[in-house]
Formats: C-alpha cells, structure tokens, sequence
DNA sequence: TTTAGTGCAAATGTTTTGCATCCAG
DNA sequence: CTGGATGCAAAACATTTGCACTAAA
C-alpha cells in the first residue's frame, strides 16, 4: 500500500530536473542542479526521493559502468535503452530495442521469469570521438 | 607498453577461481574463496589483480544493478549477455546476442563509435520463481 | 495538529590508495 | 639483487540510516 505523499518542494524541484533534462542524470548531478534553486537541499533528500519515485514509477533507475546510478523521469529517457559515451558520460536513447524477440524466446522456454532487461551500448559520442581517434577513418 | 607481470600465487589462485566458476562472480565472492586456497590473501590484492587481468583482457568485467561489480574469466561466460536472478543473483548466459544488427546501424549512422555493449535481462531463475510466483500461471 | 519529509551527521559497503615489506624473475 | 606485487590500514566514493526538527495537508 502506497502512503500519502507530501508535494514537498524538494520533490518538485527534483522531477523538475529530471523532465528538463536531456538525458538521464546521477544523483550527484541531481543534487549539484537541485541546490541551484534549494541551496538547503541534503543529499539524502535527493536519494530517499529518487527511491520512492522510482517505486511509484515516477522515475527509471540504471546504472553506469563506474557503479553509479542514474535517473531518468519515466516517458522520457525511461526504457533503459542506451548509448553512453565513456568519455563524457552522456547517455543518448537507443533507436530501438533489439531484445523483445529474444525475451519472447526465453519466456516460452520456460526456465526464465523475466521482468526487466537493459541494454547498454558504450563507445564515444561525435564530440568526444574527435578529441581522440577519428570517426572516419 | 604492458609492464612486465609476475606469476604470483595470488593471480594463478584467482584465475583459477574464475574459471571454474559457473557463472561471473563480485569480487567479494572472489576474495571469499581465494582466502581458502591462500589466508593471507588481501582484499586489495584481489581488486588490484581483476583490474590487471582485465586490462589484458584476461577476464571480462561487468555490473549489477545493486552496483557491485563482476568478473568472468575471458572465453567463458565474457561476452556480458546475461540473465540475472533479482533474488540469486546468479547469472545465466544468453542464448544469442541481439544487438550485433543494431551495433552496425549505429555503426553506419556514424554519430556514435560502439565499442562494446552490454545485456542484461533481469528476472527470476527457476528456482527463485518457485518461492515466489509459481513460473507456470 | 499530525506525521511524512527534511537536514545533518554518522554508518555502510565497495573500491582505491599509500607505504613498508616481500618475493618472482 | 630489483622492482613489481602483496598485506594492511587509511582514504575515497556512493549510498543508507538514525534522529531531532520542519512543514505540508
């Protein structure tokens, strides 16, 4: 059972960022954005909120190669399906998801329950490709 | 230029354990049962070796969504396509990759240069799913 | 008023690092 | 011998938790 929640402005300030943003955020990046406007804000708030969003769906939670997690408001960058760029971190959607057919398989297998999956594609966003090696090569 | 390694007890001993291993294990896991085979071993020792060994692409490594890390001997379970249990934890490989088609769209669109990628289905295994819901409905 | 939510600090848990010592080559 | 590797402890991070206090309903 779902309790009452409270329209704090820590929370709305929250998932104001989160629906401004172009791509799925860290925590810290939230927090950092989020003190901006609520120079008050704790860090802890950040996360109990990012938790109780993501539990009442509001909110997509992934993570990162480095251990980090990250957020994104549901309808927007919310299928879990990326791009991220090693060097900047950026996160752009995948065009489509390769793995409905394959998780269609696996259910009538039977040996599998599946919930959820994530695909994640890594390599370097145009930008930061240039700094290093070339596109085109 | 790769500096010259030794072969130390502590590397063959945590070689040894990813290559028996029957799915990816957390470096605590490692650790656990390296101090079987070698007591004194160190924790630091072992994360210092998975970095090592994956730098030389000796071993795969990957993460879960509870932020712990993971590693797989290469040429065993290295190719990151996994089904994870939420409940074990235990990781299954996949049948198939399906995401090599979409890689080389990427590829040709040429805004992002792909250098590796990652699925993970998440679920419940067999014998999870008994405790909880039943698999068959 | 009432109590969910907040801020702050302390506690976790994982991974990293500094350094004196050790041992494989 | 020599310097790469180890063990130990401390540090660095991300995240969680306890608790008194604040503020939304």
């Amino acid at each position: 059972m779902l309790e009452k929640t409270r329209f704090t402005k820590q929370k709305q300030v929250i998932m104001g960022i989160l629906r401004q943003a172009d791509s799925p955020l860290t925590p810290s990046e939230i927090y950092e954005q989020a003190r901006a406007q609520q120079p008050s804000i704790a860090k802890s708030t950040v996360y109990r909120n990012l938790e109780s969003m993501q539990e009442r769906g509001e909110v997509v939670r992934g993570i990162l190669e480095n251990g980090e997690s990250f957020f994104a408001a549901a309808g927007e960058h919310a299928h879990r399906h990326y791009m991220i760029c090693k060097d900047c971190n950026k996160m752009q959607d995948l065009p489509e998801c390769p793995v409905e057919k394959l998780e269609k398989e696996i259910a009538e297998a039977g040996d599998f329950l599946v919930t959820d999956h994530v695909v994640q594609i890594y390599g370097y966003c145009r930008d930061c490709a240039k700094k290093h090696r070339p596109l085109d090569t």
